[in-house]
DNA sequence: GAGGTCGTAACGTTAATAGTTACAACCGGC
DNA sequence: GCCGGTTGTAACTATTAACGTTACGACCTC
């Protein structure tokens, strides 16, 4: 489906974040989650900015700046994140306007839609069962 | 997420060979199916041929070739659409392994593959209580 | 053999994600 | 006040998948 990453790093952002400030520090660069993630910190931060816009996290400028979680990881589902990142649908329509004076092509759509409309809420529900917290704790429990 | 419109149009092309069987013909041609999805046949060609393949749909060249359905409407699902033409996972992991040294980045990827195995598996128990007649039904349903 | 359709390769187009470079804005600490 | 490190963001490239299009051989019925 041509799958994306966005919500698998935002939440491995989030998670680093949390885990960070467990360790009594105040504030994560994006080069040191861009690390851990092996990507590029302009990557983190327009992510996290998008998190930011959401109100998940805070970002400091200046001397000894980054980032903060601004809720708890507990509060925080991955249905919060895929919504933060993940603007569009699921599934697509046609990409051109069907054939309105056939059947079908008149009434695809509306079909489609209503069907497309009830497993994403069941994909959402699926996500708001999870949380941040969820999250770190599966990632602490891997095995060595 | 950039989603495609693989599954909308499968299943465009499944409810117009349904349907133009029920209205006595045997036979139905990519041209006429392209032309009610308004894409080019070549396009239809291919999904059906991945629909063949599974068995869903069969087809006859030469001298008043086309497709037919091998299979009736009723017993077809959208997991079985979607099977056939979706190959990929709904999430992708990180592009680069992340960083194994890392506590998160060692974690990470085990941890969400198990929660996103989970919420494909919640998808595909939603796409499997739709059939393709449940779809067509939808279709005609439509108010002019 | 003629005509129509499938099957598929090949190529171009479009769009989104991701990666990269660059630099101004910002701010704590000295 | 300025130095150093970080964010915020623009701009560009690279990569990838879906989609569209053309072309043509394979195939079958008449």
């Amino acid at each position: 489906m041509s799958a994306n990453s966005r919500l698998t790093i935002a939440a491995h952002a989030l998670a680093w974040i949390g885990l960070y400030q467990r360790q009594g520090h105040a504030v994560a660069t994006s080069e040191q989650i861009a690390t851990s993630a092996n990507t590029n910190p302009v990557v983190i931060r327009r992510l996290l900015g998008e998190l930011r816009r959401a109100g998940f996290v805070e970002s400091r400028r200046g001397g000894g700046a980054g980032w903060s979680l601004a809720r708890e990881l507990e509060s925080i589902t991955l249905l919060d994140v895929y919504e933060a990142v993940e603007p569009g649908p699921l599934f697509a329509m046609h990409r051109a306007t069907p054939d309105q004076e056939c059947v079908v092509g008149y009434g695809i759509q509306p079909a489609m839609q209503g069907i497309y409309d009830g497993i994403e809420e069941s994909l959402r529900r699926e996500l708001a069962r999870v949380t941040l917290q969820d999250v770190l704790r599966d990632v602490l429990a891997a095995p060595r």
